[in-house]
DNA sequence: AATGGTTCAGTTTTT
DNA sequence: CTGAACCATT
């Protein structure tokens, strides 16, 4: 034990060792955060604490799982007994056992947003309200921002709404399902409201922490509170620097103010970094500071300054792009930075395409984390479905859902008259019985339910006898659902078979886990989260959005579309100061993630929504006054025009052409090669420098005399050079 | 009831 | 430009 602790600074020692009473860590990005709560949890075990009396909360499955391994290879099987989850993981599970207390079913269902959304609009139709005046998905996210901000859907705007709340919570009861904020609300309500099941727990946990604590809302932390003894040993660790989820209910004022809260609190602040140079420290703090809400921190590091920090300017969302996807071969090529070793963060999914498009054109292998979410995909869904029935008979969407693929003659009218059915009796097996005994359907529609039921029959059977990943295997087999998608649509069979793979894949690997049931395996499959599926050994580039990439890191990140009206989004910008200051916090924990070389970027025309349109580039990259703050030396500026010169008409030109979607590569080329500017160069060319001597161009930027390249010289950098003035000779 | 073709509206961010 | 929703066929 006394290693691990001599391996912490003296402030993360501190917080190691104030293992009684209320402690708040603030520790700033890339501070040592996980290894002062994994030094932790070791050393109050060292001390002789049951690990069964620890719990500790994770923002993801992901974090949570590293921590149990990292712990376990320390203090050996003892780390199985620790509970280490997510919030609703967490629930999910006292759920399980506890929601009897409600009079309600164990075998709950939980719905994930795309159920949320269909199970609102069933309930809109229900009211015969006009789906226009009343949209789903709206309403699905303020409800659940409602749930998640403590409002209990006092708040909706009318009482049209309120009813439609009303119903909507009717007919999860009715399906027996929850959805994620409920796993929430019940679990409060069952520890409020029976003080037998709250000294239990309260009994069992003797030590609580909860990482990401900026990010919890007020659930959560009454949650945390519910679950609290007299000692109040609580430790929470966050950085209110990085709270970026304020806009589905976290509230920063839980770590603003959890001194006040709980009295006595020990504070600690990390504020050594040993994660990132200093140069990209000092453009994080200076973007920081320009932030009302938040207290004093500044990060600094013993690793010395480092690499300056590049800006691109660009003409077009597509040279982004090009340039982004162009350094990170060169960087790849030229200093064998493995492609795993990069990132490239943007605001919104939508932005990922062109970069997609790019990489795949120069065999730049990469992922993309987030978007559609695996568990999303259709395939995964239509298989899911026929999974939750079995597990829970009421769950009337998957029902549907199921009967639906592949089509059983079964479409809106017959379902309408199922409906009936299964209002009378609530459960799926009963109402199809019963369908079958009145003749309720005809002719298709009657033999396609008849089947559907002897299926139904046998799914249950084999819950009984298989595993998860055999039981898959049968219903594939037994409903020739392979050959349904190669019907369906044959471009996409292969992907879709791939993912068919891979649910069977991630069965196989949750069995290994201890997963037994198909109940275990939806509660899995419904709580992973995008960082879940990061595979960081794959020698590939990384692509998300800043908030999949909270927590990690990355040797080279690239921060890209940094225009006013997308990062920070227009919606931001429209909104009250306390917006703009959450979407810098954005832009904080994305320059934060990078270790050694950040970039960042802007266009100033994109196509959003199928038109050009163009930005000026963001009010986060730091005006000149703040970056006095900067080292001159520490940032640089790249692209044709930096700071808001005209573009030359021929650059207009070949902008119009590209927005046309011709391809100006040629000309460009042509251009460039054919005036007294010098060489014709693209990227990949070795050239010679009087001073620094041989390189390789990794990056072509602007025409004629504006002309620019960005070379690697090996041993010095990259440089930037107007071809022009620089005096390259090609060899 | 299912299919295919069309229009139409809409983008933050996610457990 | 893309997905969902709608409509007109068969």
């Amino acid at each position: 034990m006394q290693d691990q602790l001599d391996q912490l600074n003296p402030q993360q020692r501190a917080a190691v060792e104030a293992t009684e009473g209320p402690v708040l860590v603030v520790a700033g990005a890339g501070s040592g955060k996980t290894k002062v709560i994994t030094t932790r949890i070791m050393y109050l075990i060292h001390k002789g604490i049951s690990p069964y009396q620890i719990l500790a909360m994770t923002f993801t499955n992901k974090a949570a799982q590293e921590m149990r391994e990292r712990i376990e290879r320390a203090v050996g099987k003892d780390a199985r007994d620790l509970t280490i989850t997510t919030f609703h993981s967490f629930c999910a599970m006292f759920l399980r056992r506890e929601i009897n207390y409600l009079d309600r079913d164990s075998n709950f269902v939980i719905y994930d947003t795309s159920d949320q959304t269909s199970c609102l609009k069933r309930v809109i139709r229900n009211m015969d309200l006009e789906e226009k005046n009343y949209p789903a998905q709206r309403l699905r996210s303020r409800i659940s921002y409602l749930k998640n901000a403590g409002d209990l859907g006092g708040e909706l705007n009318n009482p049209v709404e309120q009813q439609i709340y009303k119903n909507y919570q009717d007919e999860l009861l009715a399906q027996n399902a929850l959805d994620f904020d409920d796993l929430l609300h019940l679990t409060c309500q069952i520890l409020e409201r029976w003080s037998e099941v709250q000294q239990r727990y309260r009994h069992r946990f003797e030590y609580i922490m909860v990482d990401e604590y900026q990010d919890t809302n007020q659930i959560q932390s009454k949650l945390i509170n519910l679950l609290l003894n007299e000692q109040h040993n609580l430790c929470v660790v966050g950085d209110e620097d990085q709270s970026i989820y304020g806009w589905r209910g976290a509230d920063i004022t839980n770590i603003l103010h959890f001194d006040t809260f709980y009295r006595g609190t020990q504070v600690f602040k990390l504020e050594q970094n040993y994660r990132s140079t200093q140069s990209i420290l000092d453009y994080a703090n200076a973007v920081i500071n320009l932030n009302k809400l938040r207290k004093p921190k500044k990060l600094w590091t013993e690793s010395g300054e480092g690499l300056p920090i590049i800006i691109n300017d660009e003409y077009t969302a597509t040279n982004e792009a090009e340039t982004i996807i162009q350094q990170i071969r060169s960087l790849n090529r030229n200093d064998k930075l493995p492609f795993n070793h990069f990132a490239i963060l943007f605001r919104s999914n939508a932005l990922s395409r062109l970069l997609e498009e790019t990489a795949r054109r120069y065999r730049v292998p990469y992922q993309l984390i987030g978007g559609l979410k695996f568990y999303d995909r259709k395939e995964i869904k239509d298989l899911l479905s026929y999974m939750r029935i079995v597990v829970n008979p009421r769950d009337w969407t998957s029902f549907v859902r199921a009967l639906g693929v592949p089509s059983r003659g079964i479409g809106a009218k017959s379902q309408d008259k199922l409906y009936v059915y299964f209002e009378e009796g609530s459960n799926i097996p009963d109402l199809m019985d019963r369908a079958i005994k009145d003749k309720a359907l005809s002719g298709k529609g009657f033999k396609g339910l008849q089947v559907f039921n002897e299926l139904y029959r046998d799914m249950v059977t084999w819950s009984q006898n298989e595993t998860p990943s055999n039981w898959l295997k049968k219903l594939v087999d037994r409903l020739e659902y392979k050959e349904y998608l190669e019907k369906l649509d044959t471009t996409t069979v292969d992907s879709r078979l791939d993912n068919l793979q891979e649910l069977m894949a991630s069965m196989v690997e949750q069995e290994a886990k201890g997963v037994e049931t198909l109940s275990q395996f939806m509660d899995f499959s419904a709580l992973v989260s995008d960082q879940d599926d990061l595979n960081p050994d794959e020698p590939r580039v990384n692509m998300m959005t800043v908030h999949a990439a909270k927590g990690l890191e990355f040797d080279t990140v690239f921060v890209m579309g940094l225009e006013d009206g997308v990062f920070p989004n227009q919606r931001a910008l429209d909104d009250n100061p306390n917006s703009i200051e959450e979407e810098r916090r954005l832009f904080y924990v994305a320059v934060t993630r990078a270790k050694q070389r950040l970039f960042l970027s802007y266009a100033r025309s994109r196509q959003t929504f199928g038109k050009i349109v163009r930005n000026h580039k963001s009010r986060f990259l730091l005006p000149p006054k703040v970056s006095a703050e900067v080292p001159a030396a520490a940032v640089k500026s790249t692209g044709p025009s930096p700071w808001g010169d005209k573009q030359t008409q021929q650059q207009r030109l070949t902008a119009q052409m590209e927005r046309l979607g011709i391809d100006t590569g040629k000309i460009k080329r042509s251009l460039a090669g054919g005036d007294e500017s010098g060489p014709s160069l693209e990227p990949g060319d070795r050239v010679e420098h009087a001073s620094f001597g041989q390189g390789t161009v990794s990056v072509v930027m602007g025409q004629g005399a504006q002309r620019k390249v960005s070379v690697h010289f090996p041993g010095k950098g990259i440089r930037t050079l107007l071809v022009a003035k620089a005096g390259l000779k090609k060899i």
